[in-house]
DNA sequence: TCAACATATCGCGATTTGTCAATATGTTGA
DNA sequence: TCAACATATTGACAAATCGCGATATGTTGA
């Protein structure tokens, strides 16, 4: 919600890449073994694999993430999927171009 | 010039601050007593009176936000002026466009 | 050349962040 | 109900950052 909070957020490789890699779910990870598509995201334990992070801390991450708005977790069952909020990120890019830039455009 | 880095700057209240009255010198600062305009921008010591800290952690910051590319620092006699760099706020705000949206485009 | 001044750099303790292993919570299938 | 599993939370410690005072550097006017 606060802007402060998103950069912190973002102020992360590990964290960065993750909301790149879930632009394309299809492209980054392997399809789920549940047969679930990727309409709500992807599993958490995809995601610490192609981190390479620990699963408390990608955990972790992703909850930064969320509180952050960038990511919606659905869960289903034992897993908890993670999709990008398309509208916050928007947002949030619009709000940080108002304050960055003069005009509030990208020229 | 990375974007690690510039996001990192930003990633501090003060910081943020700053730049936002660097658009606007003369609504947020009083003019040189060197009868100087704001054309190379603004003198370290009005930013740090303005910032409320101290004169290390304001030379710092500038600093920080030079290295970002940020702010473009002139020597004129025993002042440094800073100002915004507002090309490279752009590009960086295009890149940053980039890598956290989906079309690289704000809505 | 020197004193006064503006800014930069250094060194430091305090706070925050990174990242993990261990453990807790919640879910499913047997 | 229980064992296996996916994820979340906790506790710990190293590394990075914050923000200061002290000090160094560079500039000007006397």
């Amino acid at each position: 919600m606060d802007i402060k909070n998103q950069l912190k957020a973002l102020n992360n490789s590990a964290r960065m890449q993750i909301l790149e890699w879930l632009k394309k779910p299809d492209a980054n990870f392997p399809p789920h073994e549940s047969g679930l598509t990727f309409e709500n995201g992807v599993c958490v334990a995809y995601i610490q694999e192609k981190a390479g992070i620990s699963q408390s801390t990608t955990s972790q991450y992703m909850s930064i993430l969320h509180q952050a708005g960038f990511v919606l977790p659905t869960r289903i069952g034992k897993w908890t999927y993670y999709k990008r909020d398309e509208e916050k990120i928007s947002q949030f890019m619009q709000a940080l171009n108002g304050i960055m830039t003069i005009s509030g455009e990208i020229k």
